[in-house]
Formats: C-alpha cells, structure tokens, sequence
DNA sequence: AAAAAAT
C-alpha cells in the first residue's frame, strides 16, 4: 500500500493534509477498544489541566516545521488544482508583487475576461522552491512513519493559539507585510464609523423611489399566479419533509396554510391577522401521545405554560407574525424584566460575581425569561433573536442546577457528567465553553469540550478524572460514548443550542440517539433564533409540558441590522467582492460550498487584502486560529461557509456579505446575526443575479426583512456607501 | 451544500 494514499472515498477539495492521522503501523499496534492513553505519545497525565510543558518546548519546533511544510505542501497541491490561477508568495509568506495601487482592481480591470481572476500571473518564482524540493514531504516522506513518538495525535492542539509564547515567535504574519503596513488610506480615512452615516439611506435613493417596483408590478405570472396551488408545496422546500408525512392526523389537513391565502399580495392583513395558524391546531402532539402521560416526572407543576397552549397566545399576537410557522411562546416583555437582577432570578452569588466579571452586569431580556423556569426543572423552548444572549440564558442557570444537584456531595473521581450542551459545529462548542467553563469554575465545577478533528486523548483524560459539565458536538459525544470513554446515564440537564439547526436532517438522529442516553427524567433546553417546528420530533418525544418564552417586541426591524441587496451581472461578481470587503472594519463573507470559500480567501490576498477562510475542509486547527485571526484583528477579513452562520460571535463585524445568497431564510436571519450584536449596528449585503430576484424577495419576506435592491456595477460609489466607506462625489 | 466521527 503506497505510504501516500489518499482516503478513498476523499473530499475532492482536500485542502489540508491530516497530520493527526494513523499510519498503519501504529494501527497495528493498537487493539480496537484499547485506550490510546497507554501509547507513548499521550503520557496520560495524572490529573486535570496537564499541561505537557516539559516534553513540549523540544517538540514545538518540530510540530511547526512540520506544520509549515505540510501547509506549504497543501499550497501545492491547491495550485496544482488551479495551476491557471495567479501565483504569488505564500498568504503568510511575504508579499513582493507590486504595490497595490499598481496592481490595482478597479474598473480598470472591467475587460479581463470573466472578471473572477483579476490578477494574471506574475512567474511564480518565488514558490519555485516546493515544486522541486517537496518530494521530502510527499514521496518518501521518511520522517512521518519513522519517528517512535508521534506526538500530534495526543497533543492539545487547541494550544498553539493562546500560548503565551506565540507572541515571542519571530515570524510574525503580519507585521513584516508591506502592504499592510503602507496603505495609508486605513488610517487616514476619517471616521468610517456608521454613526455619522445618515442610517437609512434608502429612503432618499433616487434611484429606488423612483423605480415602479418594475420587478413586480409587471410579471404577469405573480399577480395571478395560478402556478401557486399547482406548486407542490414550495414553501417546505427548506424544511424537513418526515414532519408532515409521517403524522397521521397531519395528512388530513386541508394545507390550510397556502389554499387560503389568496391575498399575499395585499398584505395589510398581516397586522390583523388575530392567531396564527397554531392555535387552530388541535394541539394532537402532546395530549394524546401515550408516552408522555406515563413518564412519571417533574408533572407537579400545574402551572407550567404548554407549548402551542392558550397561555401563550395572549399579549404577543401583534408581533407573532411569520410568514412561517412559529411556535406559539409566552412572551417576555422586556420592560417588565428591567429591573430585575441575576440575583433576583435565583442564581448564587458567585454566579452573579463571575457572570459581572464575563460583562454581564444585568440579565438581558431572554436571560429574565428563561433563568426561573430553567431553575425549576422545566423543559424550556427558548428563541431569542442572535445576540441576545441566549447563552448565558442557559449556561448560568445551568450551573446554578447542577450545583443545587451536587450540595453537599464530594466531587468524586470519575464521576460521571451531570450536564451535556449539545451544538452543531466545533467552533460554537469552543464559544460556549469560553461562556460557561469560567461559569462553572466559579463554584467548582469543571466543564469539558467533546467535540471531533482533535485528538481524543485530552477529553478521554478529562473524563477519566471526572467532568461535570461537557459541551460538544454530537458526532464525538456518540463516538466516545461508543467507546465506552462517555457515561450519560447520570445527565440531568441537555442543552440543545441551534435547536431548530439540530433538528434537520442529518443532525436529527445523532440528537435523538444521544438524547436517547441520559436518563428519562432529564431536563431538556432547546434554543435557537429561530425556534419553529423543526424541533417537533424532539420535543414530542423528549420534552415534557415545555414552556416556551420569547422576547416580546423583539422582530427583525427592530434590529440594529441595515439590510441591503446588490443586484449584479455574475461576471462583476469578483470585483465587487474585493471592492466591497476592502475597508477598515471587519467582515464576514459567506459562501455556498467550501471551494468557493477558499477561492474567495485567495482572490482577496492576490488583490492585497488579507483574509483567511472557514469551512469544513480545513483541518481544526486551522479552522480555529483563522477564527481567532478575525477575532484578534489580525486579519479583517473571513471568508466562510454556513459553519459560521450560526452562533459565532466575533466583536465588531459590521459588515456581514453574502457571495451567495442562502436559500433559506433562517440561514438569512443566522448570517445577517453575525453583525449587530447586543444592539450594535452593522449591514448586511446580499448580492445576487437579475434572475434571482423573485426568490430573494420571497426570501426577505418569510425573514420579515426589508431591504432595498440596487443594481449596481463596478466603481459605482454605492459600493463604497454601502461597505461604510466615504464615497468621494455623493452628498450627504 | 454544509455540518457532524474517524477510518
């Protein structure tokens, strides 16, 4: 078998190589089942928050220069993959193109053919090193099987980015870069703050009010549009179809939600309309489900609010307005809860004092809503628009529980966790646990994180020790649990963050095998900023009575979100981009696919931009410290996939681009909430083609978000109106 | 299409 081979069933876009991978020999050597503890590498240290600092120092080096050469090796490869693409230095090596305003991607760029590749090669001499000089790495690669003590798999690789001594390290990314260093315009321009921009520009566009709403007025096929009931079904398009098709008493209905609502166009009703569709309902999931009358726990509190039950539907009928079904909430009005403390709420003191230290002065909105009914041991359905604060909203009551739970208990060795926080991607894990661990420590809990493209052995080890609280990702929770390293036979508490998210196909069953493992009488928590439906098939078969709680008043346009949409031709797309996302502040730039993401990284580096990519296919380390990069500063500018559309909170994104628009409007409504967090302000673009219009209005519609459309085509000042910069000829 | 376990 060939030393190099690739997975067979491989990811046509492997950009990273896995340097945590097993060779076969050392496969061998292992029985299934056996703990990789025992192998030398791992040293299973005897006690928790061992850190290898001894054996590490000589180590580091050679990880890096590893790390290096296998990066360097994963450019090759990416360039091989693309060899018509411009080369240059390496994105961390230094630049020695041309300055910027040489090279230039303006509209002096308008006849390069197809317009995705501004820059044509210059010789790429400067990598002319790794085509020859590589085979050290790929062929024969002699070290990587040789040496006794791999010691990749076993170490922390989380490390490298908050270590202290990665300051020290002389080769520093980004300060040695030209370009960087010389644009002057970054800190010249005066006040690219939003706060000075007059806020709504839209209203006096010409362009827009002038505009007949041509898109619409005049498509014959939309003012009568007989396809509608023809359609099958083509608002369901993005939900799980299991939810309708296995019910029984479901397929009766006369799809009441689409036969009689003629009048979408002339929606005034919208306001009006007294109940939503769900107090119709004749609330079948709950009552008559035999399982759930028999379950003998926590069904003393007669006062609990159901879930889709008549308490809900009383104050917030002005505001429960989706074109989509929601679930019917007790709505917390945020006034009412403003002078509450954490306190109040029933959370020990040093709860509170840590919950200050994280910023957290006064419970925000959905915090005062969930924290006393979590406290009492109801199963809670939460929504809480992104940025609202949903975490700690679970994470402190959360502990305060567990720690009621354990009063007067030692903290035994090995005991078993007693709290699972469930997430859909690695990076919100991480993000929780940043939230929740110094929560926990506070009163002498410890949380650990399971989740996957890291090593097992440091959260085998912290298991093995004794863990109160773990948060992770469902793939590494079931495959420790496997092992026999995971006991949830002793969870008290579940947390499902992104509920609706954890609910789709894909993440339902994993969540419903888990969930199946702790004990019947857990507490449940679901979460999400966009709580619907979705989340039946759990609830009905793992929630109890659940009470649900949103924010009253709290609807998209009260947001601090600016919404714009970019109407383009497809071979302007490339251009815009760069002159979009080249600004001072940070941006987010989302993409469909994991290539495109990675592309857009690079187009963005080879027009002098420093930026860095998030998705699936890289390795975690990477993904982890290109995270960390935006969040330090360093670079301003992320390209990523849907793994940061939910949850990832980074300060100061202002600008939050959508290369390609989401087909769905939860991934809208999650993306545009990576900017205006806690009540900053921020703008989110969306560009698309002509022909996408129709469905983006559709889209903004079930989102309830208004946003102006513009045609608009390279150099044109709206560009740089709406990335925040000061457009040179336009008056404000 | 992406995400989530490695292999």
């Amino acid at each position: 078998m060939p030393k190099n081979k690739k997975p067979a069933g491989g990811r046509a876009q492997n950009f990273e190589p896995r340097y945590g991978k097993k060779t076969s020999y050392q496969d061998a050597k292992r029985r299934p089942g056996q703990s990789s503890a025992g192998t030398p590498g791992s040293k299973s240290p005897g006690h928790r928050g061992y850190r290898p600092e001894a054996e590490e120092a000589p180590r580091k080096n050679r990880w890096n220069a590893q790390e290096r050469a296998g990066r360097d090796e994963a450019r090759g490869i990416r360039s091989q993959a693309r060899d018509d693409r411009a080369p240059r230095g390496g994105r961390d090596g230094r630049d020695d193109r041309a300055p910027r305003e040489q090279r230039g991607y303006g509209n002096d760029r308008r006849s390069d053919a197809g317009g995705r590749r501004p820059y044509e090669g210059q010789p790429r001499d400067d990598r002319r090193t790794f085509g020859d000089a590589r085979p050290s790495y790929r062929d024969d690669r002699p070290r990587r099987d040789d040496r006794p003590a791999r010691s990749f798999d076993d170490r922390p690789r989380r490390e490298f980015s908050d270590r202290p001594n990665r300051d020290d390290r002389p080769r520093r990314d980004f300060s040695d870069r030209p370009n960087r260093d010389d644009r002057p315009r970054r800190d010249d321009r005066p006040a690219r703050s939003f706060d000075d921009r007059p806020r709504r520009d839209f209203s006096d566009r010409p362009n827009r009010d002038d505009r007949p709403r041509r898109d619409f007025s005049d498509r014959p096929n939309r003012d009568d549009r007989p396809r509608r009931d023809d359609r099958p079904a083509r608002s369901f398009d993005d939900r799980p179809r299991r939810d309708f098709s296995d019910r029984p008493n479901r397929d009766d209905r006369p799809r009441r939600d689409f036969s009689d609502r003629p009048n979408r166009d002339d929606r005034p009703r919208r306001d009006d309309r007294p109940a939503r569709s769900f107090d119709d309902r004749p609330r079948r999931d709950f009552s008559d489900r035999p399982n759930r009358d028999d379950r003998p726990r926590r069904t003393d509190g007669p006062s609990r609010s159901n879930w889709a039950a008549e308490t809900g539907a009383k104050a917030h009928q002005d505001h429960v307005d989706t074109v989509h079904e929601r679930l019917q909430a007790e709505a917390v009005d945020a006034a009412s809860v403003a002078q509450s403390s954490f306190s109040d709420l029933g959370l020990g003191d040093n709860i509170v004092r840590q919950l200050d230290a994280l910023g957290a002065a006064s419970p925000f909105p959905i915090q005062a809503a969930t924290i006393p009914p979590i406290l009492e041991g109801k199963d809670v359905l939460a929504r809480g628009r992104t940025g609202s604060g949903k975490t700690i909203a679970f994470g402190a009551p959360l502990v305060e529980s567990i720690l009621r739970s354990q009063a007067g208990k030692r903290r035994e060795f090995g005991r078993s966790p007693k709290a699972l926080i469930l997430a859909p991607t690695r990076e919100l894990a991480l993000q929780i646990d940043r939230t929740v661990q110094p929560i926990a420590r506070s009163v002498g809990l410890f949380t650990t994180q399971i989740y996957g493209g890291v090593p097992q052995a440091r959260q085998v080890g912290a298991l093995k020790k004794g863990v109160d609280i773990i948060i992770g990702t469902p793939g590494r929770i079931e495959d420790l649990q496997n092992q026999g390293k995971l006991d949830l036979s002793e969870v008290q508490i579940v947390v499902l963050d992104e509920a609706d998210h954890m609910s789709e196909l894909g993440f339902l069953e994993p969540m419903q095998r888990i969930l199946r493992l702790v004990q019947d009488g857990a507490q449940k928590l679901l979460f999400s900023a966009t709580l619907d439906r979705e989340v039946a098939a759990l609830v009905d078969e793992f929630l109890v009575e659940p009470a649900v709680y949103e924010v009253a008043g709290e609807s998209q346009d009260t947001s601090t979100i600016d919404h714009r949409v970019l109407v383009l031709d497809h071979r302007d797309k490339a251009e815009i981009l760069n002159s979009l996302v080249d600004r001072d502040g940070k941006t987010l730039v989302f993409s469909r696919t994991r290539a495109y993401a990675e592309m857009l990284a690079e187009q963005f580096e080879d027009v002098g931009i420093p930026a860095v990519a998030l998705h699936g296919d890289l390795n975690q380390g990477k993904r982890t410290r290109n995270l960390q990069r935006l969040t330090d500063g360093k670079v301003r500018v992320l390209v990523a996939t849907d793994v940061a559309a939910r949850g990832i909170h980074v300060d100061d994104i202002d600008l939050v681009v959508q290369a390609d628009a989401p087909d769905e409007y939860k991934t809208y409504l999650h993306r545009s909430g990576r900017t205006g967090r806690a009540g900053r302000t921020g703008t989110v673009v969306t560009l698309i083609t002509r022909q996408r219009r129709r469905r983006m209005t559709e889209m903004l519609e079930r989102a309830e978000i208004e946003a102006p459309f513009d045609d608009v085509r390279p150099g044109d000042d709206l560009l740089e109106e709406v990335s925040g910069r000061q457009a040179s000829n336009v008056d404000a």
